[in-house]
DNA sequence: TTGAAGTTTCAGAACCTTCTGAAACCTTGT
DNA sequence: ACAAGGTTTCAGAAGGTTCTGAAACTTCAA
């Protein structure tokens, strides 16, 4: 178990390092992807040391990275009777895993934005001149295309079916007056 | 025009800066997200100065914020007879900005992704034994669901619609024929 | 209770990214 | 050809993020 051979090493490294790349891309931290990958190629449930040695991290990296990987959900710890380590293993299911972090994602910033542009669409109404009337279309205008957005988001988790056929309409369509609540 | 009323400047600082969050959740720079959205809001072709007036950027940021808005083609440079200084205005058309983004970020990496990921695969193909075996399932499965993932992207941006039914069952299909090894 | 095995935490180191400020580089008017 | 206005570039500074290594902590067995 602690010795694979050097060619499913090498492969392993290889695909963990392209996954690690992806993941990286959509905001993550390059090592939580090898990890998960590892894991996920492993298929058998692993202790922290392993995953250490095959990806050449300190035991307290290994530590973080298990740690978060877990707060995402993408990765469950093992136990075994009568093994005093843990185990890990990577969750299979990637729609689960896409879900729940689009999920948790979303949640964290949508409250804030939101609040923050309805915010500067309320100054902008109450403001004068050509310039405030202007700045306050375009303002509601940012607001309604975050708004379709979250909800077509939302949408495809939550059915893992969406149509996003009047999406592009929504997002594109000239500018009229898009009313939302006064001040 | 270099003195926006007190109220507008904080209305679009607010804007700038719940954009700049949305963008750099996104894996851009928050800055461009801000400079993006001042011009945005804006309405009117702003020249580089007032940008950084605005946002309290030095001249260096704002022009490498502005060059790498025009390479993702969000940012137009808009030429005014008479007028030394070049003028910038932000593309309004949401769904442009959208698929080009995309549609850049995933050519970046699909290739090289999908490249690496088959050479593990083969590597594992070639290797021996039951480790192999199981490594090289969920090699191909990985793969699978990279491409599915990449395909429907790819769908979603070409066509603006896109039928994620399939996806769901796509990405989370049981494994079949790998049972977890004993102790 | 003590010690061994394993895990977590965290201060500081190493690394990476972004910004500043100044110089170099256009472009245009004289 | 030169100077002025404007923009771009880039070395180094500043700031932020991630990792290491060691200490603290936990758990289990004797």
């Amino acid at each position: 178990m602690t010795s694979p051979s050097p060619d499913i090493l090498r492969a392993e490294l290889l695909a963990a390092d392209a996954i690690g790349d992806i993941i990286e891309h959509w905001g993550f931290r390059k090592v939580l992807g090898r990890v998960w990958t590892v894991l996920f190629l492993g298929a058998t449930p692993t202790p922290a040391a392993d995953i250490g040695e095959r990806l050449q991290m300190s035991a307290g990296a290994v530590s973080m990275a298990l740690t978060e990987l877990q707060r995402w959900g993408v990765v469950r710890r093992v136990w075994r009777p009568g093994e005093r380590r843990e185990f890990f293993e990577a969750e299979t299911d990637f729609w689960k895993m896409i879900s729940k972090v689009f999920d948790e994602r979303e949640r964290l910033l949508a409250g804030s934005v939101r609040q923050r542009l309805e915010e500067a669409a309320a100054i902008l109404g109450r403001a004068r001149g050509a310039e405030a009337v202007v700045a306050l279309d375009r303002a509601n205008r940012l607001l309604a295309f975050v708004l379709v957005a979250q909800t077509a988001l939302d949408g495809f988790i939550k059915s893992r079916r969406v149509d996003f056929t009047r999406f592009g309409d929504l997002v594109s369509f000239p500018l009229r007056s898009v009313q939302r609540r006064k001040a």
